[in-house]
RNA sequence: GGGGUGGUAGUUCAGCUGGUUAGAACGCCUGCCUGUCACGCAGGAGGUCGCGAGUUCGAGUCUCGUCCAUCCCGCCA
């Protein structure tokens, strides 16, 4: 191989003003055009396309060998094309390099799929499978090209903010309350393990008592759980902590960050501050924890009015202390059967037995439970859904939560709908932020019999809730945010808590973990905490949810380099891969006998 | 752990109630072509129908199992 000589310009640089400049370019064979007794290429580089144009004479050998994709080094000089040839898509279509010298560095094999347009509907195992070739299509250049201004931008402004960024370790030790762990056995320490950390954040908050008072990270996070289009086993977080911090301030800093960033990259300009809804509200209002507003269509609440019904299934939730909720949908009662069966199938699979309906008609109402409907049931849900000829109702009639979640599902459900039926138009680029707040800090596990932190056991309970710790447990709310757009959680975060007797009355009384194990694994931070440990708190939001959302993709995949498929594999590298049984012995293990190994 | 969808040429797909030699487009190969930029024209090669059983005179098509991918539920403090 001959060697690289020195490029020029880039392959989006020329001009005409560049008329008769020797240039060397290098980049890849985009296309070739072979006329015969006149040959053009394509060549693609990060930055753009140049035409080159050759003289199939004196190339023929070159041009012969030569396939889409493989590397060339051109010398050569520029050219105006002839005016009725300009190309004007093209930022460099008023010129060509002609071409003086072909070096042909890298020649490329057939390639296993198409890398325009086509490559879309390629399976996503055979583009991840060439991944390195995959990349080399704009919408995914374009991708990471955008991953890198977000971070940079973050970067730049937490730094402007006074954050130091610091890095963390992966190798922790295993938390079991959480998510499920990557275990890394200790060799040094045989019969140990390190777990990768699911999130830096007892390390972070280590750092505030160590006084460095504002932190952040481009925190990598791994979970052992199953995946899907918007997780993967590894990922990245913008993690940062800050001293003397109320939940106040840490709302404007990071409203801040993102109207930064969108501004920066997108051109966006966020309206500030963001939208703040309770998380009861949220559920009441939208049936979910983090509400798409792109849309209208709220569940409202009807328990009272099927109180006494004779429609047995609603009244005997309602007196049970469940909840009726339902949602209006205008001028629905149109709705086919094919699409009454998709919002029954979304609310079966979310655990629903059915989907109760009315379909307001001129003269009746339909549904299947019409004949136990009394006319005062019809009139008082008349009055309070402002219900109007051709609007359909549907009913979810179950515990407050679940009722919430199916038909916030539904919900999402009838918007899917409304837009396949045109009467509905979402944006991808209209961003609804919404900070959702007052989440209760404690969930009862029905399995466990027992409570749970809502989100994990370090977040400070509202100040004036402190005394329903002891006799009112779950009406305490914790002083946790979750930031949501478009119906996507993209992190959250909290105050913590920094006195070592309420973090150890939550560990050991609360969500009642025994003594020596809440010693055994929060005993340093407990510890920590007696020595002078400042209040404090922060966030965590998922990097790549939000690439994705800014890049208008759905799946987190498309803004990660090397993504892993649903089973974890890296398909380009076959990892998780085999080891050898000195590696394990080295380690202290041994697998199970039906468990196959190399 | 559970459910849905998919797997046919290098790629994307078609292939009807089971029935001759499994097709198309793009790509690939060969030849021709001086203004293309989705170049064009002519010709050609290319298939273990994911894998394994089964039903049948006969299976790409039906059944069962299995593998892979993907979407979802559980799970993700």
């Amino acid at each position: 191989m001959e060697r690289v000589s020195s490029r020029t310009y880039s392959c989006n640089a020329l001009h005409r003003e560049h008329k008769g400049e020797e240039v060397i370019l290098l980049g890849w064979v985009q296309s070739i055009r072979d006329h015969g007794g006149l040959c053009f290429i394509d060549l693609r580089d990060r930055e753009g396309i140049t035409q080159l144009v050759l003289d199939p004479q004196r190339f023929s050998s070159e041009i012969g060998r030569l396939k889409p994709e493989s590397v060339i080094e051109i010398h050569g000089n520029v050219c105006l094309r002839p005016t009725e040839t300009i190309n004007p898509a093209l930022p460099t279509g008023e010129i060509e390099v002609t071409v003086t010298q072909l070096i042909l560095h890298n020649l490329c094999q057939t390639l296993p799929f198409p890398l325009d347009e086509k490559a879309e509907n390629v399976s996503e195992d055979l583009r991840l499978t060439y991944r390195y070739l995959d990349l080399r299509r704009k919408p995914n250049q374009d991708r990471l090209r955008l991953r890198h201004r977000a971070s940079q931008t973050i970067r730049h402004y937490l730094d402007q903010q006074g954050f130091f960024e610091v890095e963390l370790p992966t190798l922790f030790k295993s938390t079991p309350e959480g998510a499920r762990e990557f275990l890394v056995p200790s060799r040094l320490n045989p019969g140990y393990c390190y777990a990768l950390t699911q999130s830096p954040q007892q390390y972070k908050q280590m750092l505030m008592v160590a006084g460095i008072e504002r932190y952040f990270s481009f925190a990598r996070c791994f979970r052992d759980e199953d995946l899907r289009a918007d997780r993967q086993p590894e990922f990245t977080q913008i993690d940062l902590e800050c001293s003397f911090i109320n939940r106040e301030e840490l709302y404007a800093l990071i409203e801040g960050l993102l109207a930064t960033v969108w501004k920066t990259c997108l051109g966006i300009t966020l309206p500030t501050p963001l939208q703040r809804l309770p998380f009861q509200e949220a559920m009441n209002r939208f049936g979910s924890d983090k509400p798409d507003l792109r849309f209208g269509i709220e569940l409202q609440d009807v328990t009272e009015i099927f109180k006494n019904s004779a429609f047995q299934v609603f009244a005997k939730v309602a007196q049970k202390g469940g909840s009726i909720k339902v949602l209006k949908v205008e001028k629905f009662a149109d709705m086919t059967a094919s699409e009454l069966a998709s919002l029954e199938q979304v609310a079966k699979h979310h655990g629903a037995q059915g989907l109760a309906f009315i379909k307001i008609k001129a003269d009746e109402w339909k549904s299947p439970f019409a004949k136990f409907l009394s006319e005062h049931e019809k009139q008082a849900l008349s009055q309070q859904l402002h219900v109007q000829t051709n609007d359909s109702l549907f009913f979810m009639a179950d515990t407050w939560e679940r009722a919430c979640n199916i038909l916030g599902k539904v919900r999402l459900e009838i918007a899917e709908i409304l837009k396949r039926r045109g009467t509905l138009t979402i944006s991808d680029q209209d961003y609804r932020f919404l900070w959702v707040v007052d989440f209760p800090l404690l969930t009862y596990d029905e399995e466990q019999k027992k409570f749970v932190a809502t989100h994990h056991p370090f977040t400070a309970p509202v100040a004036k809730d402190i005394p329903l710790l002891k006799t009112h447990p779950h009406q305490v709310r914790g002083q946790h945010y979750d930031l949501v757009l478009n119906g996507i959680e993209l992190g959250g975060g909290s105050i913590r808590i920094h006195d070592p007797e309420l973090q150890r009355f939550i560990f050991e009384h609360i969500i009642q973990i025994p003594h020596d194990i809440v010693e055994d694994r929060f005993g340093y931070m407990l510890r920590a905490f007696s020595f002078g440990a400042p209040p404090h708190g922060g966030i965590a939001l998922g990097l790549d949810r939000l690439v994705a959302l800014m890049a208008g993709t759905h799946s987190i995949r498309d803004v990660i380099a090397f993504p892993k498929t649903q089973k974890g594999q890296d398909l380009m590298s076959m990892s998780p891969g085999t080891v050898t049984a000195q590696q394990l012995a080295d380690l202290g293990l041994r697998y199970l006998p039906n468990v196959p190994s190399s």
